[in-house]
DNA sequence: TTTATTCTTGATAATAAATATCAATATCGT
DNA sequence: ACGATATTGATATTTATTATCAAGAATAAA
């Protein structure tokens, strides 16, 4: 098995696990949604409309507003991050691993988003919550500006 | 004078000059508007509702749609910062100093906001972007979680 | 000071993303 | 198969923000 297919299998066991617990039902449209989105939307960040309208290609009959809720429901079950990079439009993304972290650079000029990790910025943040007596939830951390394309020149 | 009276003027310069430069208008209303803001929301993270139903106390002809504006046209002069903290509405905070960067801690209980800074953040937020060669405009820092308060117990 | 030009204002309509509603249908434990 | 409960798709509603526009204010020229 590639290593992508065993992330998706993980994470279908998460939400799994997460639908039992909560005492929601399986059905065709969650797994669709599910499959379409973790076949082709790993590491990218996808707007609800987006997906829809992918979807919708081979799944007409499946409504607009049952992917919203299964994207929250995504997110709920801790497969999915919810991302806000400033455009009004929420962007999902499926979650790699239970504890990997990671944060973007979003150029404002042809919307590309770099991603990034760095330890040192991970470990400065939590001796700062730490300081304050704060207990993390979650953080993010978004850098604006432009890529390497759009500033040269 | 005090440094925050100080401080205030050399904002009203700055929004003067890009008032000038892009042959705008002064008027009654920005005038208003600008006080009200910066004699109340220093360290503040004020929504455009309640800036309006405040100014409305004693300037109750001013229109909802003049303070979205004036806000936006703050935003733009650089003096106030736009804030997004995940609850769909956005927050406006007068800018302290032209170099000053701080970032926030959000409690998720009691809407509470810390703010904080971190030098060594900041540095490696800039070799991130340069190593990617990412020309930064700006950036945002969020921390989500408990305040001391809310997770004691 | 008058006049002309351009910008601003306030009220209101429009937009757009997200959520709520609800009758019909699907799921699941028994 | 039955009954209880959750889900779906269509559509209406909500909510923050932006657009529209006629009337009024600010600025520059005369
Ligand atoms: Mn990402
Ligand atoms: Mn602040
Ligand atoms: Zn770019
Ligand atoms: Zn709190």
């Amino acid at each position: 098995m590639t290593p992508v297919a065993k992330r998706k299998m993980e994470r279908r066991k998460t939400f799994n696990d997460y639908i039992a617990r909560k005492q929601l039902k399986s059905t065709k449209q969650r797994d669709t949604i599910f499959n379409e989105f973790f076949n082709n939307y790993m590491g990218k960040h996808v707007t609800v409309e987006e997906l829809y309208e992918d979807i919708k290609q081979n799944h007409p009959s499946i409504g607009f507003a049952t992917v919203y809720r299964t994207l929250k429901l995504f997110k709920e079950s801790g497969i999915a991050s919810e991302r806000n990079f400033g455009d009004g439009k929420a962007r999902y993304e499926p979650i790699r691993s239970e504890t990997e972290h990671h944060h973007h650079m979003i150029c404002t000029e042809c919307g590309q988003i770099v991603e990034f990790a760095n330890m040192q910025i991970e470990s400065c943040l939590h001796q700062v919550a730490k300081l304050n007596e704060f207990g993390v939830a979650n953080y993010k951390l978004e850098i604006y500006g432009k890529c390497s394309k759009c500033s040269e020149g």
